[in-house]
DNA sequence: TTGTATGCGTTATCAG
DNA sequence: CTGATAACGCATACAA
């Protein structure tokens, strides 16, 4: 096996010196035509790669960003993962992903590790479990270490940095009011417990659109799933949990889920109780997943563009990092992170299918 | 902001020399323990934590695994990473993501990206186009530079180096057999152009399973869906190719699709068509993924379980990295790879739904 | 017990 | 035009 070729040994081989053979590389006109065809055949004909672990270390810049997310066989993230990509490579950036498996401890740790010189910088979307201590001094130590942070989809008003988020607040509104307008008379809604915050401003949105609308607001329509709990049996909980709450509920006519899950369950649940959808019971999800689109029927949903976020969440952090750039003079640098803070809401949008009239 | 601090700044403020620091934060009993006391508080306080960029150039290793996949909004290869990522941190490496996009120079690109320094090892699944060209110089070259390389599910002979495939013929065979004791007579196959290697090993195994139970094999069964046209409107193209096919072909009572986006979507035009799922057709899929669990009936399904794929991949990658290992005295060292490639199968388990009798 | 020197691969600076 | 040297951050063999 050939070890990786380096200058050194290119240099050696030809009896020039280590320089020559960088500068050769690098096409400096300081060096003789001569030299460099002669240095620059034998580097292609050894393939020599310039090792960038040397350059990060001499850069002091990694040239890559690390994600970190709660989970990645998630439609959503993946999506969001796909825009990071696209746009971190398009800009010259790696990407390297670190998975806290929604657990406060392993957040930390995958942090810690990739702050540790591996990654210029963050992207990432708090997980469950640190949301719910609503301990963030980890992030908070990473800025003050001088490495920026980009937060998506769950965000966090305690740390301060640019932030992309979906309008969930609104989405949830203008879902609630299709569902209005297509003359629901009894609106529930299945949520999650109010520490995600996404969750919330989904909650809040699907009030507003209520009392907007002159509705008044019937708690009993409105279902809070604890999924803190293992994923194991998750599934069948959850279509107990809702199978009682339609029974209870027998008058529902309409259904917003702030989740495609939630939805695609709770149809699944309809039928089973002889409901039929869209006629008995309308249902609108959020997030466009693969879920809602091959659903029996399919279903309508609120479209995070995760893609899109991915997108601009790279370009935003990839902006910052450049904007401290240490190669220009000092009298131009800029080494002060700025202190105006970005906050990207990325419109939703309503994907009309099957499961709404 | 403050800079992440270094051994360097520690020494100075503390007026030692940085060995001195280096030995004291490993605990050497080299050190005084007064001394060892003074340089453990002075970094907890200024929270202190080496470099791995400038350990990797020393130590010559990054501790880090290279995932090269074609997609990653696609549930069996998130499944992949989540495995590989949980061995991975189980035994101290971190996980960095390439996306081909199923493209060759995209494929080509991040390869050398990252194999200039950044990891140590790959774990990858080629990408279609790769396939197509039958072109596989790049990961050769990548092996030649001492950097081992771990193929999942789409692999290769031309390449040496450890595999770990799902029994795609033996699982197809499995769900054939199903549909054979479940007294289907016109059992159809909805399957892949046959460079995809699982797809051509797929069909292999549904010819097979006919074969030995003294079928003829219909030619006029089998729907080869010709998937490298661009995605936008895939679906609608499947669902009308789909259609065709059940139109031509009446009497098909079993179906064996080898994706779960096929089988689903053949349920959906068999719907449409106006038969009943399983009463008029049974339909068994592969790959079980969210839409199999979450379909109207659910589909009966070929796991291949690609978490576990994901962890042996792991582990198999770690395991060459550690028996390459360069920090044995040299007597010791193996430095050239083993040349006794693995090639794990992972065997596959049919999940009994609602889709089959 | 502590410090000095060296090297990992690279580039920039300055001297020849 | 070419080469020697320092530096990035760290660990370690060796010297004091």
């Amino acid at each position: 096996m050939k070890r990786k070729i380096t200058l050194k040994q290119i240099a050696k081989e030809l009896d020039v010196s280590v320089s020559t053979v960088s500068k050769a590389l690098s096409d400096s006109k300081e060096i003789s035509e001569d030299t460099k065809q002669k240095i620059q055949a034998f580097a292609k004909l050894y393939n020599y790669r310039p090792n960038n672990i040397a350059l990060s270390l001499k850069n002091r810049k990694t040239k890559t960003i690390g994600i970190l997310i709660p989970e990645i066989v998630h439609h959503f993230f993946s999506t969001v993962i796909r825009g990071i990509e696209r746009v971190a490579n398009r800009r010259g950036y790696n990407v390297i992903v670190g998975l806290s498996n929604e657990s406060f401890t392993k957040e930390i740790i995958n942090m810690e590790m990739l702050a540790g010189g591996s990654i210029d910088g963050f992207i990432l979307s708090i997980s469950k479990e640190t949301m719910l201590k609503q301990d963030y001094h980890h992030f908070n130590a990473t800025i003050d270490q001088g490495i920026p942070i980009v937060m998506f989809d769950r965000v966090v008003d305690e740390v301060d940095c640019d932030k992309v988020i979906v309008d969930d607040f609104k989405g949830a509104v203008k879902a609630t009011e299709k569902l209005i307008v297509n003359k629901c008379k009894n609106i529930a809604l299945i949520t999650t417990m109010d520490y995600i915050s996404v969750g919330r401003l989904r909650t809040q949105g699907y009030l507003e659109a209520l009392k907007s609308n002159n509705i008044e607001a019937n708690p009993n329509l409105i279902l809070k799933i604890d999924d803190t709990l293992d994923v194991e049996n998750h599934i069948e909980v959850l279509e107990n949990e809702i199978e009682q709450f339609f029974k209870t509920n027998p008058k529902i006519d309409g259904l917003f889920a702030v989740n495609e899950l939630y939805a695609v369950t709770a149809m699944k649940v309809a039928r089973k109780l002889g409901l039929s959808i869209p006629e008995d019971m309308q249902v609108i999800g959020f997030t466009d997943g693969v879920l809602s689109k091959h659903a029996t029927p399919s279903l309508t949903t609120v479209s995070q563009h995760g893609q899109k976020i991915g997108e601009q969440s790279a370009n935003l952090l990839i902006d910052r990092l450049e904007a401290m750039d240490y190669d220009k003079p000092s009298y131009l640098a800029n080494n002060e992170p700025k202190k105006d803070f970005i906050k990207l809401v990325i419109e939703t949008e309503i994907i009309e299918r099957e499961s709404t009239k």
